[in-house]
DNA sequence: TTGCAATTTAGACTCATTCTAATTCCTAGG
DNA sequence: CCTAGGAATTAGAATGAGTCTAAATTGCAA
């Protein structure tokens, strides 16, 4: 699936805040991201780049999203020292990860949550940044 | 630092609900957690359980971390991708990682908060573990 | 056009962790 | 005491996600 203008913008402008140009490789691994958002390691983000970019190296892969990340339009999700997982999800979420299916789902945070747990910290604290995950088993249903 | 007879016992015991027995190398690692709090990692582990049990080996080490781990006396504690720390504080809490020095603190989970967290998921998650993680700078201070 | 810096790429490398297979330890039974 | 057998320990090899290197390629701007 092909980036919309305003997406393609909004990855053009992020990637220029921090001096990096926009390069097809970039675009069509952002749309990848963007398409189907499960949290993908790297070597699911490359197989899916993959088809409609043939040719497209893993080292391109790790690049590209390396550069999200350091742009600020994608987080990395990191659950004990399985491989790196990817997540465009800019709104302030923790995430479930779901011990049957190993997929990661994302769960909002309201800000006063945060704002709780900000208070947990003693004053000399000051944190920049708050990771929350889960971990346990998901019942079918719903959606 | 020697385990108490309570701390020995306590070990002896949770070892043997999964199968296993404590053996010197065990109750001086064990023992090496114990005495400085600070989140070692499996390195810094073994080189503090070289002085006062020579010849001990990392695999060794690393042996005895993943028992202590499998019966519930420590837990892993992980930042991104860097080397597993490992903590015996059984209590609920959270952990702060002080940018500048790479330590990491134990901060209080008190039971509301937790169940505010839990509360956050949809009916269909079932959580079985919660992780926070702070990440930030640790002013001077106090203590 | 040409030149240049950024980007992409293949493959080598790193290093925390896991695995393997050989030794050592412990202890219950004789 | 002895000894057999299972558990634990050990050194070193293997694994694999991620990083690095150095050589091509690309995309612009002069
Ligand atoms: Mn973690
Ligand atoms: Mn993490
Ligand atoms: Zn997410
Ligand atoms: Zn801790």
């Amino acid at each position: 699936m092909a980036l919309s203008a305003h997406q393609r913008e909004h990855l053009k402008e992020s990637l220029h805040r921090v001096g990096l140009k926009p390069t097809r490789q970039r675009e069509h691994v952002f749309s990848v991201l963007l398409t189907k958002r499960d949290h993908p390691t790297v070597e699911e983000v490359w197989q899916r780049s993959r088809t409609g970019f043939d040719g497209i190296s893993l080292a391109t892969v790790y690049n590209c999203l390396e550069s999200f990340v350091r742009c600020g339009i994608v987080r990395q999700v990191n659950y004990e020292r399985e491989p790196t997982r990817y997540c465009p999800n800019l709104a302030p979420h923790a995430h479930f990860k779901d011990a049957a299916t190993g997929r990661v789902y994302d769960i909002d945070l309201p800000e006063p949550v945060l704002e709780t747990l900000r208070r947990l910290l003693p004053r000399e604290f000051e944190p920049e940044a708050i990771e929350i995950s889960f971990h346990g088993k998901k019942a079918r249903a719903s959606r």
